[in-house]
DNA sequence: CTATGTGCAAAATGTTTGCAGACGA
DNA sequence: TCGTCTGCAAACATTTTGCACATAG
């Protein structure tokens, strides 16, 4: 997975950082989607030196040679996402947070919208919005 | 139309002003989805002292009252829609605009997904990207 | 060695907030 | 009249940009 990251940014022409393979990792490691500013929370630790811009500027390459997707569930940030399957989104109305639906196949219900329209269409993407189990019991409890 | 825009208000206890009756029907007379600035320029004409603070603070009544949905298709910025039925929304990549696709029952999708996940849904927002018409035959033509 | 990348600070953008005066009910 | 609303300006949050120094290849 790491070597693929170094392979695509070399074919591209873009050098491999120890910052781009850092901000690569922690969208790889994880389900959560994170945001820019979550991304660099994360590597503070690592990385205390990284700059917010770098973090920015490393996921438009991410995002143009095909290694992450740009969600936007609502909020007043983008998110980021290195599963670049097509599959929906959900976003908790209580805590915020926003997951993934695996186990849905879209490609049916894409193909039906897609000869209905005249544009040529190129992609997609599907939020869902509710209340997520955690919420749901505190919600019950109160 | 207008009518029951003023019943909304007054029945939510918000007061019936020129603004907010101007902002709506520049909502309700377009299929454009405008953003708050969009909204803003269009009135220019008939509202010069109207202000972007107005604007917004005005849609998030209509918003909370029913009226109004909120878009955001991957742009900087959020669009509004006065049509509150649930239909899938498509951006065309090369010129920007947002346009409604209708005529797609969502709702088959809508109930098979929402078996399949552990949240408890409320709404849902999908969003297609492409080439719109013009901009395609402007690509071929070039 | 050279071109690209990083980190910082400043700028740009979209949106929200606080408040004095205006106005709907 | 009274409480809410408007318009302005300032504040805010996120993202982008410009540039000097650092570093991958």
């Amino acid at each position: 997975m790491e070597a693929s990251v170094t392979n695509m940014l070399r074919d591209k022409g873009f050098k491999v950082t120890p910052q781009r393979l850092a901000i690569y990792s922690v969208l790889a490691a994880t389900k959560s989607h994170p945001s820019a500013e979550m991304i660099f929370n994360d590597l503070q630790t690592l990385y205390p030196t990284m700059s917010l811009a770098t973090v920015y500027k490393t996921i438009d390459i991410l995002r143009e040679i095909g290694l992450v997707q740009v969600l936007n569930a609502g909020e007043d940030c983008f998110r980021y996402d290195a599963n670049t399957d097509d599959h929906p989104h959900i976003r908790c109305m209580s805590c915020g947070r926003v997951d993934d639906m695996d186990g849905v196949d879209v490609s049916g219900f894409v193909h039906t919208v897609s000869q209905t329209t005249s544009y040529q269409v190129t992609g997609q993407q599907f939020y869902f919005y509710g209340v997520c189990p955690d919420c749901q019991g505190k919600i019950s409890s109160n």
